[in-house]
DNA sequence: GCAAGGTATTTCGCCAGCGAATCTTTCGTC
DNA sequence: GACGAAAGATTCGCTGGCGAAATACCTTGC
């Protein structure tokens, strides 16, 4: 069976020099991402989070019981400007799921935390958001996702170095 | 060797309930997706185009030579909205990339085709993007390719026929 | 033949993110 | 110890996209 990506590339065979694997690859996972994103938006709506808040939230959380992170940590971690954190903040902070503080030592940073309203949101929409990624990933068996994550981390690891071989 | 997405789940080991490979699997799909499109950004700049107006490009030189289609299909093929079509329309034809036609038989449609200078302009920048795209891609040797377009494809036809197993 | 409903596109108001510029605080150097 | 460079966060102006409403057109049923 053909998924959308297939019908494209079929539909375009021999018009233009171009390799079909790397389109392909390529293609679909900008469009997984695509569907991901719509379905956890909906999910999450149930919970009153949009996917940016959820993701925010979500690395602030790995930091632990009481973890801090600085708004340049999390924009780095994010892949998102500083800027865009700055308004991310704003809006968080406002519905009162996260804390800035200001550091008493160097006085530029600003330390951010959950507050255990935000905490406990986060808890929730974790479970709604792993139900869509389950639905999706869950397709493969345990052996095929471990081979998936194992080619995405070579390919996440010459992105990252860009010196790298 | 570590990715960013290792040390993510490594430093998260334990504090919440949610299963490492899915969120391994997801989450590097989102970076790679993200670095792929800052990537092109830069490379595509080199023929004064974004990101947008040649993914548009790209699926309307796919319809083939003299090729065509409706907003409604570039939006369904797209996975953006109708509202953003029309935008991404309005870029390009002010560009003089792209040329709309209301259609005569049925006036409430406007049928899209590549001007001559949108097709040279979109293949230019195939060359660019492809080489972005190979060097991600190209870590992986054919065979895992078509390993990894396999895998892909299964999560995505889950995606997009709901209904299905 | 005409009203009611459906379809394709566009307009409108809004939002998150970006890059550049700004402001504050700290660090290095003389 | 003062002054310029650097670092961290924020503000500002702009852009692409979304959802909802509006517009224009076709079609069906009476």
């Amino acid at each position: 069976m053909d998924d959308s990506v297939d019908r494209h590339i079929a539909r375009w065979r021999g018009k233009a020099p171009f390799d079909e694997r790397v389109e392909a690859i390529v293609t679909r996972m900008q469009f997984l991402v695509k569907h991901l994103a719509q379905a956890k938006d909906g999910a999450l709506a149930a919970v009153g989070l949009q996917d940016f808040e959820y993701e925010t939230l979500h690395w602030l959380g790995a930091r632990g019981e009481g973890g801090r992170a600085t708004p340049s940590e999390l924009a780095a971690e994010l892949k998102v400007s500083p800027a865009g954190m700055t308004g991310r903040l704003d809006t968080l902070e406002k519905a009162g799921l996260v804390r800035r503080i200001r550091s008493v030592e160097d006085r530029r940073r600003v330390d951010v935390e959950l507050t255990s309203e935000g905490r406990a949101i986060w808890l929730k929409a974790m479970d709604l958001r792993g139900e869509v990624e389950d639905t999706m990933v869950g397709v493969l068996g345990p052996d095929d996702q471990e081979i998936l994550a194992a080619l995405l981390k070579r390919m996440l690891l010459r992105m990252e170095n860009p010196g790298r071989g």
